[in-house]
DNA sequence: TATTAGATTGTAATCTTTATAATTAGTCTA
DNA sequence: TAGACTAATTATAAAGATTACAATCTAATA
């Protein structure tokens, strides 16, 4: 369940020292329950009626935390601004050209790409990132 | 050689009815003359000597017309501007999350994730997207 | 060469994100 | 449980990247 990956997230925070507020709580329940890869803004709306004081500051500040930690992954597609996702299991992320909907899709990881990549360049691989890009079924049917 | 690149641009770009200003020239030529992943506004400091009247403006115009005739690619990356890159043959992208360095490495294209993606989420698709991030060499040794 | 639509310029505006200082509030310990 | 310490939040300003827009200019075409 979506309560189990908050405890574990919050459990983690906690051990490496970061203290639990309840704006900080919130965040990670949004994206923990459904909200997949939100901005920044969208998550400050989200929240605001709950926390009328909040400021958007706060949101950028725990959504670094929460990167640092390990916790949220952070993209930059092609609109303005970064998208947020919570990390669970290793998936991919297919894009619609038209609409912006982000699907994400499983994948056997890409270790051989990985290897071949440290190989070539001499550098010291930490992790790589695959998109697909393409028109969503609703904008294939949306064609006029 | 880049010339040749470069007047395969130009005539593509004019077969598709764009005009072939001296700034557009300059932006295409700076482009296939060695000088990959600039931003927008490496572009614009680069030849505002050449260009003393030209505009920033110009710079994110032309680079939208290329990314749209599908001459130049344009990448966002952790840092805040985005990166636009010629369209030669078929890369990916090794980036140094020490100090930003783009390598550019082959690896045979990936043909099934986008066989296998448009399958598990029935997108039609269009391309795809993949980098490595690690460190490069030279921040390796640097660590001390 | 005259025409015309597209391109450029200059500037303002917008949008996202970060910086900063003051205030508030978790957490730890006595 | 109170007090202290320090991190987190708030509010606001500032920075930086990109876009919008109106006026001017110019490449392409006949």
């Amino acid at each position: 369940m979506a309560n189990e990956m908050l405890d574990d997230a919050v459990r983690s925070l906690r051990e490496s020292g970061v203290r639990m507020t309840p704006q900080r709580h919130a965040i990670l329940e949004y994206l923990t329950t459904g909200h997949t890869h939100p901005t920044a803004d969208e998550i400050y709306r989200a929240l605001e009626h709950r926390f009328p004081n909040m400021s958007v500051a706060t949101v950028y500040n725990n959504l670094r935390v929460f990167r640092e930690k390990g916790i949220v992954e952070e993209m930059n597609y092609g609109d303005a601004s970064s998208r947020f996702d919570f990390v669970t299991t290793r998936h991919y992320h297919m894009i619609c050209e038209g609409c912006g909907k982000i699907v994400d899709f499983n994948y056997p990881v890409l270790d051989d790409v990985e290897t071949v990549a440290a190989h070539l360049t001499g550098f010291k691989v930490d992790r790589h990132r695959l998109e697909v890009y393409g028109t969503c079924p609703d904008c294939q049917s949306n064609v006029h």
